[in-house]
RNA sequence: GGGCGCUUAGCUCAGUCGGUUCAGAGCGCCUGCCUUACAAGCAGGAGGUCGCAGGUUCGAAUCCUGCAGCGCCCACCA
């Protein structure tokens, strides 16, 4: 037998050695045979694509560990596991990435060209791109790596332009010019999913626009109707006041609205104010979008940054003047004195020209929500221009549906709703973006003057084939990344083409993701699985909650406050990674660790992974080299012990099975945990120890050995799909039943199923009463201070059935585990300890003789008298009025705390001391 | 403005159908042990008005209502 395991588990050299065997073998690979031919059945998971430039976080390593233990899971069920991995082109991240990096040679992408940049970003993704995959491999992840694949990979690609291409001919794409969210620093469009609100501080500037001398009459009888906006100035020349938090827009306002039903300003509207700064002049209409209630009931209307007020232009006829360039300075439709600037500064100097005109009506306070680009953080632009939508409506009724009627389930339920809800309220999905790292958008636009044909195309078009002409110009812009992404669980396996593995593998089973792309993938793939397939792509949405610091906080690169997953695996193992955040993955709950004390924060993985070590180590040692039986043999001499163990082992994995099925995971970890520490090592490990000596004789000896060898292998795979490392490294050297088939590999060993033959509640009553007891004496002994060496006995005078039938042959339990030597039945008498068992059970330890009792009387008294004297002390202190007055409350409360226990201390000890006494 | 979630031991969190696996775990703390698998361990222990106030019930951490604090998501209120 191999005792040569080092007395502390050394993951380093036991994890890489054994993941690059389990490659070598091929046991992640799932070929379609399996499926169409060989009927076995699959189980599929798709890994949420990370951006082909991430780095590994703990983010991610919570992702993928949870996949890989439902894929493992299934795996030793016989499934056809398959796990795909795979990475997303991420165009804005990426391209900003590159970009990045130009600028450090002072190169912009412009500099460098459209095709040149393309190739650049080529470069770094394939220099660079491999990096997280690899790290999956160290965290375990057994992904089938043979179809590794890329979102902008040929094959997917392809899919992408016939899924584009579909939408339009059926009219669920098309190009228009409306406003979007426009981020000026990286220059494209986004989705609105894609702009994030957050919360700030901001003014609310009030403005004042001068009313035309004709219309002061009106404005006059307005203010005494109570139109608020409504002022008049020293010279009594009147105006109207409207309020904003970007004061620079008003440079490109067309019109000022009031809701038409609102009386006040009825004889205003078609009145023609003056814009300020600009010498315009623009019309007060009418439109039910202004809430009347809402401040003074009058808007200004900037039709091209603003999508209300560019809802209000199209209704009423307003103009639209667009004053803002991409970059968000402000351009030819600008006044001239403005030209150039930026939004900001624009803002700050419209202000002062404002005061400076006697035009500005103050400000105040006003915190709102401004949209961020999820990206790079800018403040978002509402900016009108010309992009592709698709038109997501159709789309989303058999997504909704499928939720409704339970074919896909959200873990934890509560996401149901939310998912509903969006989609409920699903706005047309702006899928345009003005970058050069993507898919480009398959539309070519002939440039003959009198054609102008536009041409989707699965292929690249020659000509137009409207005129004929060569001249085509394809679209510049490319396609949202998440237009690859929603279609990865079909185009991973060779959609459009009808593949085997598209028939073997398509529709998938679980997803595992985050929440916050909940909107942005998820219901977007359920959406294209039913369009294009029509079938959902997974039956299971398993949504886990975030990493963070000990203080709540996303971990982030710019709080440096991040865990770097590879450090974790480096010093102290993957096992330790997995089972702690696993541990820690509650139901919809977040992750909290300490990146300052990853010592600590990894303790209970790194423990835990250690002590099942250990107790391999153990079991390979003490079990010897003899051959061992098969459970079937030894049935007739099975104990106590190893009957509840087996029982116990069925239980677990009843548990644990049901936990996983239904996205338990910490569940699942705890339930291993407990079977595996509490009772296995604690208990069954501790019971057999003397039998596996052979102080029992041979038949308890073969049935200890049998049973052991029975449920740690059954421990081993319980406990592989969390810590597959120190799991195969131990059942590979675990001996094996002679006559037994050895499965090939842990990782294809069956899951266990509860043995209905192993449950017996007659050996988990017996059981827990013995451990009761022993659990007892333990404590009696160390209240009475009987040296931990010494054996004491014990006095039973009533035992009951399940108490005696488990002492029965159990006695070499109480003396290895409690240090119990004889067991007498009768009444105690004499001086000694008493308690009672909570099935009523009295027991008697008899401590003369045992326990040095003047010495044990002697030190009893000196802790009283060390008591009294504390006592004493804080009495005199609650006594002390200037105390108990002055003092805080709370400090006086803490006092009297401690005052009542240290007298129920006393009391106890006054106890002992009367029962060491023989009173 | 709407919606959702959370509040249980010093910390981080479990707690399913309302009731003898309900007041739990891990970490931390105290005491004693280097007992031949494990000191990254073993044994024993201290520690909680289950956010607050009502209600339903024979019985509430659990169900209902209100309140407070925290967090998240959605929304076009200038």
């Amino acid at each position: 037998m191999d005792t040569a395991l080092p007395p502390r588990l050394d993951p380093a050299s036991l994890e890489k050695p054994l993941y690059a065997r389990w490659k070598e073998e091929g046991v992640f690979h799932v070929t379609p045979k399996e499926v169409l031919e060989a009927g076995r059945e699959p189980y599929v998971i798709v890994i949420p694509p990370p951006n082909v430039t991430a780095v590994l976080h703990m983010g991610h390593g919570l992702n993928n560990t949870i996949q890989d233990v439902l894929i493992r899971w299934r795996r030793m069920q016989g499934r056809a596991a398959l796990w795909v991995p795979g990475t997303d082109h991420a165009g804005i991240a990426t391209q900003n990435v590159v970009e990045r990096l130009l600028q450090r040679d002072g190169l912009s992408r412009q500099d460098l060209g459209r095709e040149a940049f393309e190739e650049r970003v080529w470069a770094f993704v394939k220099e660079t791109g491999g990096t997280i995959l690899q790290q999956l491999e160290a965290i375990g992840a057994s992904c089938d790596w043979e179809r590794t694949r890329f979102t902008l990979d040929p094959e997917l690609s392809r899919a992408v332009r016939e899924v584009f291409v579909r939408l339009y001919e059926k009219d669920l794409i098309y190009r228009g010019e409306y406003i979007i969210n426009w981020c000026p620093r990286c220059l494209t469009a986004l989705a609105n999913e894609e702009a994030e609100g957050h919360e700030v501080e901001g003014r609310l500037h009030h403005l004042r626009y001068p009313l035309p001398e004709p219309a002061w009459e009106a404005a006059a009888r307005a203010r005494s109707a109570g139109a608020e906006a409504l002022g008049k100035d020293e010279q009594g020349r009147w105006y109207l006041t409207v309020s904003t938090t970007r004061p620079e827009t008003m440079l490109g306002d067309t019109g000022v609205a009031v809701h038409p039903d609102d009386e006040r300003y009825g004889g205003l509207v078609g009145v023609e104010v003056e814009l300020p700064l600009t010498g315009r002049r623009i019309p007060i209409v009418a439109d039910a979008f202004v809430d009347p209630e809402f401040g003074s009931g009058m808007v200004k209307v900037t039709p091209a940054h603003d999508p209300n007020d560019f809802e209000i232009a199209s209704r009423t006829g307003l103009e639209i003047l667009n004053i803002l360039e991409p970059d968000a300075t402000l351009g030819e439709n600008a006044p001239a004195a403005f030209r150039g600037m930026d939004r900001f500064q624009a803002r700050k100097e419209v202000l002062s020209a404002l005061k400076v005109a006697g035009l500005y009506g103050g400000e105040e306070v006003h915190t709102h929500s401004v949209p961020h680009c999820y990206r790079c953080d800018t403040v978002v632009e509402p900016r009108l221009s010309d992009q592709w939508f698709v038109r997501m409506r159709p789309l989303a009724q058999p997504a909704l549906a499928a939720s409704l009627d339970g074919t896909i389930t959200f873990h934890p339920d509560r996401w149901t709703r939310v998912y509903q809800e969006w989609l409920e309220n699903i706005r047309d999905w702006c899928i345009s973006r003005q970058l050069w790292w993507g898919h480009r958008i398959p539309v070519w636009y002939c440039q003959d003057e009198s054609c102008q044909e536009v041409i989707c195309a699965r292929e690249d078009p020659a000509e137009c084939p409207a005129c004929g002409g060569s001249s085509l110009e394809q679209d510049p812009d490319v396609l949202d990344t998440w237009f690859s992404s929603w279609l990865w669980p079909f185009s991973v396996f060779g959609w459009p083409e009808e593949t085997d593995d598209v028939k073997a593998f398509y529709p998938g089973h679980a997803l595992v993701t985050a929440p916050e792309i909940l909107f942005f993938w998820v219901a977007r793939m359920i959406m294209a699985g039913y369009e294009f397939r029509g079938e959902a792509p997974f039956t299971s949405v398993f949504l886990h909650g975030t990493v963070r610091d000990a203080q709540g906080r996303k971990m982030s690169k710019s709080l440096g406050n991040g865990i770097d997953p590879m450090e974790v695996v480096d010093r102290f193992g993957a096992d330790a990674l997995r089972f702690t955040v696993l541990s820690m993955c509650g139901v919809g709950t977040d992750i909290h660790l300490d990146h300052e004390d990853l010592e600590a924060a990894f303790a209970p993985g790194r423990n835990f992974a250690n002590k099942l070590w250990n107790a391999g180590r153990f079991t390979l040692m003490s079990l010897g080299d003899d051959p061992v039986p098969s459970l079937d043999e030894v049935e007739p001499h099975l104990e106590l012990a190893d009957r509840w163990i087996l029982s116990r082992l069925s239980d677990a994995s009843e548990q644990m099975t049901r936990s996983l099925e239904r996205f338990r995971i910490h569940e699942v970890t705890e339930r291993g945990y407990h079977f595996f520490w509490g009772e296995f090592a604690d208990w069954y490990l501790e019971l057999v120890k003397p039998r596996l000596r052979g102080e029992a004789g041979g038949e308890s000896r073969q049935a200890a050995r049998a049973t052991l060898v029975r449920v740690f292998d059954g421990v081993l795979r319980l406990l592989h799909p969390l810590v597959p490392f120190v799991t195969a490294g131990l059942w590979e050297r675990l001996p094996w039943p002679e006559g037994a088939e050895r499965p090939d590999s842990l990782l294809v060993a069956p899951w266990p199923e509860p043995v209905e033959a192993w449950a017996s509640p007659e050996a988990e009553t017996a059981m827990s009463s013995l451990q009761e007891l022993i659990t007892r004496i333990r404590s009696l002994r160390k209240e009475y201070g009987v040296p931990e060496g010494a054996d004491v006995s014990l006095v039973l005078p009533a035992v009951s059935a399940a108490l005696d039938r488990a002492l029965t042959g159990e006695s070499r339990a109480l003396a290895g585990m409690a240090k119990v030597a004889q067991v007498s039945r009768g009444e105690g008498q004499g001086v000694g300890a008493h308690d009672v068992l909570p099935d009523g059970t009295e027991i008697f330890l008899p401590l003369e003789g045992v326990v040095d009792l003047d010495r044990e009387r002697s030190r009893l008294k000196q802790e009283m008298d060390r008591l009294a004297g504390q006592l004493t002390g804080i009495r005199k202190k609650l006594e002390n009025r200037n105390f108990v007055e002055r003092a805080p409350e709370a400090v006086v409360e803490k006092e009297r705390d401690k005052a009542f226990q240290m007298e129920a201390q006393r009391g106890k000890l006054e106890e002992k001391l009367m029962i060491l006494e023989g009173r």
